[in-house]
DNA sequence: ACCCAGGGTCATA
DNA sequence: TATGACCATGGG
């Protein structure tokens, strides 16, 4: 159980994060799509500008002109494809008659209807899944490439549902509570310590680390 | 000035 | 299957 014991350093150190910050499932969803190749402090002020609009739903967003969606977006980058990319989701959520429409279908049901949403890739879709459906899937993200292979822990060469199942698999007896954190968890390490080699000294992983220090 | 952020799509080989 | 171009703002 290497995962788990990664899973408790980390828990031990930085502690419950409490994800997604939302006030909403919706609001999850909108994040999840907006934070795509983007820093979360870039989204939190278009997620501000939407919320000051009024605009925080499905049906709102979907009848707001482009420019308009679009300029509420600027801050988050990509504001255009964004926008695009956001009208599409509600469209489709609409359809599958919102949130209670599709909290009944079976997870693996649910991620195949929302990777066919253009715009939602498979990392998008499993943030969704986790922190907006509450299901057991393990979102992958960069972070989680980078941490468990210098952790050696996971090989280079991996893709992404490869290494999702690979976490999945080890981790299918856990609480789900456990897959929302380590996520989290994951994320606030990679920005706090990861980044900055000198804190290998510091690290609460260097006694599994594998990287010596040098960059990988 | 340069790098990259809680990615995804599309065109090309 | 696997690269590369493209999307774009803001903080370090």
């Amino acid at each position: 159980m290497r995962l788990k014991s990664v899973y408790k350093s980390l828990f031990k150190k930085y502690g419950a994060q409490h994800w997604w910050p939302a006030e909403s499932p919706f609001e999850v969803m909108v994040g999840a799509i907006l934070t795509q190749n983007t820093a979360w402090s870039n989204v939190e002020k278009a997620l501000s500008n939407i919320k000051q609009a009024g605009a925080l739903s499905p049906h709102t967003i979907l009848k707001t002109e482009h420019e308009d969606l679009a300029s509420w977006l600027r801050p988050s980058g990509y504001f255009n494809i964004k926008a695009i990319r956001l009208k599409s989701f509600c469209r489709w959520y609409i359809q599958h008659d919102l949130y209670d429409g599709l909290k009944r279908q079976h997870s693996l049901k649910l991620r195949e209807l929302l990777l066919s949403v253009k715009g939602i890739g498979p990392e998008t879709a499993d943030d969704i899944l986790l922190y907006a459906f509450n299901r057991k899937i393990f979102v992958i993200d960069a972070y989680t490439r980078r941490i468990f292979y210098r952790l050696g822990i996971v090989d280079e060469s991996l893709d992404y549902e490869n290494l999702r199942s690979l976490f999945e698999n080890e981790l299918h007896s856990e609480e789900i509570k456990l897959f929302n954190e380590f996520h989290a968890l994951i994320v606030i390490h990679a920005k706090q310590v990861c980044k900055k080699k000198p804190d290998c000294e510091s690290c609460c992983l260097r006694s599994i680390c594998q990287c010596k220090g040098l960059t990988v």
